[in-house]
DNA sequence: ATAATTAAATCGAACGTTCGTTTTAAGGGG
DNA sequence: CCCCTTAAAACGAACGTTCGATTTAATTAT
């Protein structure tokens, strides 16, 4: 599993071979199959690790009884800290299932509704009136963060940022600033 | 060229044979090494004409003159229609490009450099002072446009958003907005 | 103007390789 | 005895690429 997910996160599903797993992980190629029943069976168990991680993670993070902005800052805080410790996994589910498996598609879809953006973002904006753009405020939060760690190879080779841990000790209240406040209040500071 | 992006964008590079799309386009497969050189021949042309494209669209914006948030609304609009143009080559780059290939990873590096992130993030920040964490600030701003992009068959399924032209006519403003001034805002509106 | 020559474009077949998967036979370990 | 694992071999299918031959278009020579 492990030298699995290097491979998908590093070179991507389709391009990673069966025989190159299971050299790299010392097995028999055989293995595999006897256990995952097939490539895309290691994909399928990804995700089933994946969303259960995400779910443990998302569960402890109380939100019912606080105000909206707190409520969004602890959303914000877990999501990056339960994206963080799986973030290789997440990348590969996001981007590497094809749109023609439709049964992964399925699943994922599935998933991704009720793990996360029911539990992060759609319960966070309830008691706000109808005319309030909610498929653009919640996508545009998610997006933020979701593109951290879709593009995390990139952005340091376009910015010159580091992100250690000193880092991610900002990062999600930094994010919450500008998604509650703007960028120009964090600008004026 | 139009066949491989579709297919690219659909099922993803590795994925995608060469005869495949050779008998969708109606062209024997040989011709597409005779004119691309390579399968990976045809992703760079891919990149070329989509950051010709970009660098197209995103020079007519004229930003120089302009106040901070008028310079951060032009961004968005110019950036959000360029995109909109070139969503599917827009994805393919960010995502089917793998990291084993480090002269297709080194093209995409400076051109989104000095294309995307230099003209639109870098030069609109000018003149605020030190202590504003722009890796931060321009990642989270391009983020959220980013990644209406390449989860864009996602979100819908998710949030039952339609993306039409009615959507796009509001959405860089909305974007600009949420940026600039905060959620909170918009939710009190 | 016509014939000859060259260059570019296209084709279908075939190349050798690798793919995911299955099968086989042979060992340990609880 | 039944899992688990191994190594090795084999399967058909698909892969990216190359090949010689053919057609088409443009250029040159007579």
């Amino acid at each position: 599993m492990n030298t699995s997910i290097d491979l998908f996160y590093r070179k991507g599903f389709e391009a990673t071979g069966v025989r190159e797993i299971a050299k790299k992980a010392e097995v028999s190629p055989s293995m595999i199959n006897y256990h995952f029943g097939s490539k895309s069976g290691i994909l399928k168990e990804i995700m089933e690790i994946f969303f259960s991680q995400m779910e443990e993670y998302l569960f402890n993070a109380h939100v019912e009884e606080k105000s909206f902005e707190e409520r969004i800052r602890t959303a914000i805080k877990s999501l990056v800290y339960a994206l963080r410790k799986n973030e290789k996994m997440f990348k590969i589910i996001m981007v590497q299932i094809s749109e023609e498996n439709k049964e992964l598609m399925d699943i994922r879809t599935n998933k991704l509704k009720n793990i996360i953006f029911k539990k992060i973002f759609l319960d966070e904006f309830k008691g706000f009136d109808g005319n309030v753009k909610y498929e653009i405020l919640g996508p545009a939060l998610s997006g933020m963060i979701f593109s951290h760690f879709l593009l995390k190879e990139l952005i340091p080779q376009l910015t010159g940022a580091t992100f250690d841990d000193d880092f991610y000790e900002i990062y999600p209240d930094y994010i919450a600033d500008i998604y509650l406040y703007g960028a120009l209040k964090k600008l004026k500071e």
